[in-house]
Formats: structure tokens, sequence, C-alpha cells
RNA sequence: GCACCCGUGGUGAAAUGGAUAUCACAACAGUCUUCGGAACUGUCUUUGGGGGUUCGAGUCCCUCCGGGUGCACCA
């Protein structure tokens, strides 16, 4: 109907000699106001040196010449909105059809799209902030789905550079300790945690190892040694701690409902990093400097960074030139790339995505970055460095205790209570970090920080939960035919539209114009406002009609919209990566 | 010091330059012996200060104040 709305519109403002290359037609906030509202008459008022209102008088007039079956009233109202009210029949038609609320997926349908998220670092923790990283990167990926792309998940971890070689320092050093190969994997990672805090303390602190060596030298000179692979001795220590940690990453991964087409690791992207830096060396993108490579952003209007140090290792930036020409060399059909990291590496960005461009204009100009925010505590900042860390499984468990508390009166068997407490468990925390834009802080003074109440993921999930255990009662009560039979039922009477709808059925209709516009910006933030409101929506119909009765002509109705609302939010709660249990 | 980002009820957030700034939590007052109360209804309290652009500014520009992040051999 909104389609239909917009070319009437166009129409209309060139019959009456408007260009009408740019308004916005939008959903008013007050209901009142009506279903649609256009700001044409006050965009182009003053090119036409007309009142804002006469202009759109003029306009309201020459709608209705012609009016779309659709629109039941036209009205102009404040400085010169005009506002449109849509027939309460088509918004029971819809829901009656299920067409509007199926996402339109033709628009993005070639596109290919690659994202890059999570990059954990082996031997460290995973922390919260991978998690996430990991959410808002799984669920940008289903949102561009859902708009029609093709998207292929990559992940880069760290499996190389000066943190595994503090880590691998300290290993040497406790190597009685070493966890044998049938421990848990949970405390062999958190042996490596453990390193990596000693590793790093003592490579800045002045402390000396063995002959006259810092701490600090000797560190230095096994990264060497590591980036050479020319320790087999050091190589095992490296080979065993990355299993490790990869092997708890997937764990992790399927725990969270995420999964990788691709992945790219650190250590391959050094040699290809070192060899186009060197490159282009030659060709003036970079310059020496104090013995290092670097990039002069101050050219750009960015910063100065080093991507060879004057060990001539590469550094992070010369492996993500690598990394991202990589990437398209892989995936060739690549339309763009997007790349999701903390918003700490914002400004760092500028200067690799300008470098990237100098080296490949392609590469450089379909790479783009999203920074997300960071998890804060009252404490202040989380740090691996020091140990400071709360990990994703530590947060997941706790937050699945208190859920556990919660459904210990509804009789559920150990195992189901198990699974279904983990899924309420991840919904409360995705939802926390999704609900609000991308790039804001989350903050967690403590787990109590996360309700069940109101905005919050277990909210939706007991919406959806208690509309199915609806259908379900409906199943036994009403008879609404088998699919494609509803239209029959209505010829019959059998099925009986209202002649007012609310709130509900407005909103179901407009999933699909959401999920675009969250797509093209971004911006999951947006599915997870609208669901909220679409759950209120829904609990405040529930509490106030009788939705399965016999006697009532409207029934058969309102277990239709019921189930509309059950899909709505099933794709909406899929785009934030949040899955719904059966019961709860 | 320089650069980038952010300041919205007591708290956490929303708002493609549009109308009376939205929502939840908290607090307070209610509903209902339900189709599953993790519910519903109501009350209460908001755009950091000052200029400017615009028919119209929480949103854009300038400035001040406050906070965060980043600025050469970490990732």
């Amino acid at each position: 109907m909104k389609s239909e709305l917009i070319d009437h519109l166009v129409k209309t403002a060139k019959n009456i000699g408007i260009s009408a290359d740019f308004f916005a037609l939008e959903y008013p906030e007050n209901p009142e106001h009506g279903d649609y509202s256009t700001n044409i008459a006050m965009a182009h008022a003053k090119v036409l040196k007309m009142a804002p209102k006469m202009l759109a008088e003029r306009i309201v007039e020459e709608f209705k010449k012609d009016m779309p079956q659709s629109i039941e009233s036209v009205s102009v109202a404040g400085p010169g909105f005009i506002n449109f009210k849509v027939k309460d029949s088509v918004f029971a038609e819809s829901i009656i059809n299920n067409q509007d609320t199926k996402t339109k997926r033709e628009k993005d349908g070639n596109k290919n799209i690659l994202i890059e998220y999570t990059d954990p670092n082996i031997f460290k923790a995973f922390h919260i902030g991978h998690l996430m990283s990991n959410a808002i990167g799984e669920s940008l990926s289903r949102l561009i789905e859902a708009s029609g792309a093709k998207v292929t998940r990559l992940c880069y971890p760290s499996d190389i550079g000066l943190h595994i070689a503090k880590s691998i320092w300290a290993m040497k050093r406790h190597e009685s300790e070493i966890p044998a190969d049938s421990t848990p994997i949970q405390e062999k990672t958190a042996f490596l945690g453990k390193m990596y805090v000693e590793g790093t303390r003592l490579y800045e602190s002045d402390e000396l190892s063995g002959a006259g060596i810092t701490v600090k030298d000797d560190i230095d000179s096994l990264n060497r040694i590591l980036y050479e692979k020319s320790s087999p001795a050091i190589n095992t220590l490296y080979e065993k701690g990355r299993n490790w940690s990869l092997e708890h990453f997937e764990l992790l991964y399927k725990r969270l409902g995420t999964h990788f087409d691709g992945y790219i690791y650190e250590s391959e992207m050094a040699p290809v990093g070192l060899d186009i830096v060197k490159m282009f060396l030659k060709k003036d993108v970079f310059a020496e400097s104090d013995g290092a490579i670097v990039f002069k952003g101050e050219d750009h209007g960015l910063h100065t960074r080093v991507f060879i140090n004057s060990h001539g290792l590469p550094t992070y930036e010369a492996k993500e030139m690598g990394l991202n020409v990589t990437k398209f060399k892989k995936y060739p059909e690549t339309d763009m790339s997007i790349v999701v990291t903390a918003s700490e590496q914002n400004e760092y960005f500028k200067v690799i995505t300008k470098a990237l461009t100098l080296i490949d204009e392609n590469v450089g100009k379909k790479t783009k970055h999203i920074g997300h925010g960071m998890l804060r505590f009252a404490s202040g900042k989380m740090s691996s460095r020091t140990g400071n860390v709360i990990t994703a499984e530590t947060l997941i468990d706790d937050m699945k205790k208190m859920v556990i508390e919660r459904i210990v009166d509804r009789k559920f068997a150990p195992e189901d209570a198990e699974e279904v407490s983990d899924i309420i468990a991840i919904a409360a925390i995705k939802y926390t970090i999704l609900r609000q834009a991308v790039g804001s802080d989350v903050i967690f003074d403590s787990a109590k920080s996360i309700s069940f109440e109101g905005d919050s993921g277990p909210y939706l999930q007991y919406s959806v939960v208690r509309a199915n255990s609806i259908i379900e009662k409906a199943k036994g009560e009403l008879d609404l035919g088998k699919e494609g039979e509803i239209r029959t039922l209505i010829n019959q009477s059998k099925v009986v539209l209202p002649e007012k709808v609310g709130l509900l059925e407005k909103l179901i209709v407009r999933f699909p114009d959401i999920i675009e516009r969250a797509s093209a910006e971004y911006a999951p933030q947006l599915v997870a406002n609208y669901l909220i409101n679409l759950a209120g929506a829904f609990n405040s119909f529930y509490a106030s009609n009788t939705i399965v009765d016999v006697n009532e002509p409207l029934s058969p109705y309102r277990v239709l919209l019921t189930k509309s609302f059950v899909e709505v939010m099933s794709e909406g709660l899929h785009i934030l990566g949040i899955k719904i249990p059966k019961r709860m």
C-alpha cells in the first residue's frame, strides 16, 4: 500500500508542476495524524514561493481527483503536513493475505556482502567485548540477508604477534603446570589467559630474564622466533595453545548461534602484508622513518602509523593490508566488505582505509568499517592485559543462574531447564547490546542491569511463546481451514473481518519497511525498538480481547492476527540472533 | 596538546531536519480467581550553557562546559 501511495503522490505532484524528487513519506508519531504523512508541500513551498499550507491544499485537491482505493481520507494539518488515513479494511485484508508481512527481497538480491566480526585473540580470553562484536556482527549479517543480499561471514582470529610471544614466554616458565590434554577446555584456556597476564606484566616491568637481558628483550626475540617458526620446541607450545583456543571459540560460536563461512588467520596475512607494504614503499605510499616503515597519515589529515617495525616485522597495520586485499582475491564478486570492530579503532581504520585506497582503489572504496561501542563497568575499563576481564562465558553463566532461579516453579525436566535458561540468558544479553545504536557504549554495572521485564529480550520471547500457546489452543476449538482456504471461509462468513483495526495490525504491516531501513542503515536497534513496540501492542491486544472463543464471530480473525504476529516476531528475533524457546 | 565521538526525565535508551520529544526501568496508584502475571491500565519527572542557519533544530554550523576514545614501532 505504501508504494501505491508514493506513486500516486509523485503523479499528483507532477500534475501540478512539482518535480517531487525530494520529500519524505513517514509514519507520524501521533496516530491521530493518520497512517502516513508527507512534508512534500513544506519541502517545495519555498521554491514555488507559496505558503506551505496553500500548496498542501492544492496537492490534496489534485490528489483526491483520482484517489487510490486503499486511502480513506487525506487532510492538511499543522504547518503544511499532508496526512493520509488508510482504510481499516486494507489492514485487515493484509493480515489475511499475509502478503505485506513478507519481507521484500528483490532489492539487494544480487549483492554479495562480506562481513568480518568477532576477531578473537588466541591465548587470550574470549571476553564480553568479543561477545558484543559477535552479537552485532551476527545481527548485521542476518539483517543484510533479510534485505536479500548474499552474506559471507568471516572471522579473522589473531594468532600471531607480541601478545602470543608474551603468553608463550610465560608458558615456558611454567612448563610443569601446562594442563594435560584430558583437562576440560575451559581450564586449558584459563591457563593461557593467566600466562598472557603474567607475560604482559613482566614485559612492562624492568625485570631481568637470565643473563642481563630484560624480559622485554627476551619476549621481543621470542616474537621474532614465532614469526620465523625457527624453534620446534616453541612451535609445539604455540600449536598446543592455538588449538585449545580455537576449539574453545568454536564451542562459544555454537552456543551463541553464530557461525563463519571463512577464517583468515593473522599469521597467514603477515607475509602477505609484508610484501604489499614493501612493494608500495617503492611506489611512495609508505615511507621509512627511524628504521620503521610508516604511512604518513598527516598528508591526508590523519595520523602516522607504523606498518613494519624496526625489527622488520609486520605490525597489525601491515597485516590488515594483506587481509583486505586477500578478501577481494578470495571473493572477487564482493560488492562491499564490512569490518566490525570496537570503536576504539575508528581513527585507526580511517588510516587503514586511506592506505588501502592508495594500494587498490577498488578495495579501499568497497571496504567499510563499523565501530561498535564498548562494554563499560562502574569499576573502569575492562582489560585483558591486566586480567581484569569478564569472559563471555562467565557473563552468560551468571545470567543463566538467574534464569534458572526464575523458572524453578515451572516444572521443567533438568535438560529442558538447561536448554531454556541458556536461550533466555543469551537473549537477555543480546537484546541489551542490540537495543541501542551500534556505536554507543553499553553500561553493565552489574548483572542486575539486565532486567527480564519490559524492554528486554525475555519479554519479547515471552510474548511469542504465549502467542504460540494460544494458537495451539485455537487448533482444538476453531476451524480455520487449511492453507489457502481462508478466502472461502470469509465468503461463507466463517471468518469475519473487523470494521476497526488497532495498532497491532498497523505495526505488523510496517515490518518490511523497518527491515529495509534498518538494513540500509546497518541499524539493528531499529528492529529491536520495533519489536518491543510490537510486543507491547500484542500484549495490550491480548489483555483486552478474548482471542479463542467459539461464540465470538471475530475469533478466527484474531487467531490469524496472532499468527501474523508470531511470524513477524519470529523473523525479527531471528535478525537479532535470539532464539525462541518452546516453553519458558 | 591535537584529532574523532558523545552529552535527552532519578536510571538506561529512542527519535530518516518535522507536528504536543517516544519507550522501558525505578517510584506511586490501580486491573485481573487469565487464553501462560516474565501481563495490562494510569500518574510522575526530560533535549548541558550561549549564539547562528531554517518555514521548522535533540538532530546542521560556531563557541563554551562536561565525559569518552585515539594519537609510531601492541592487536
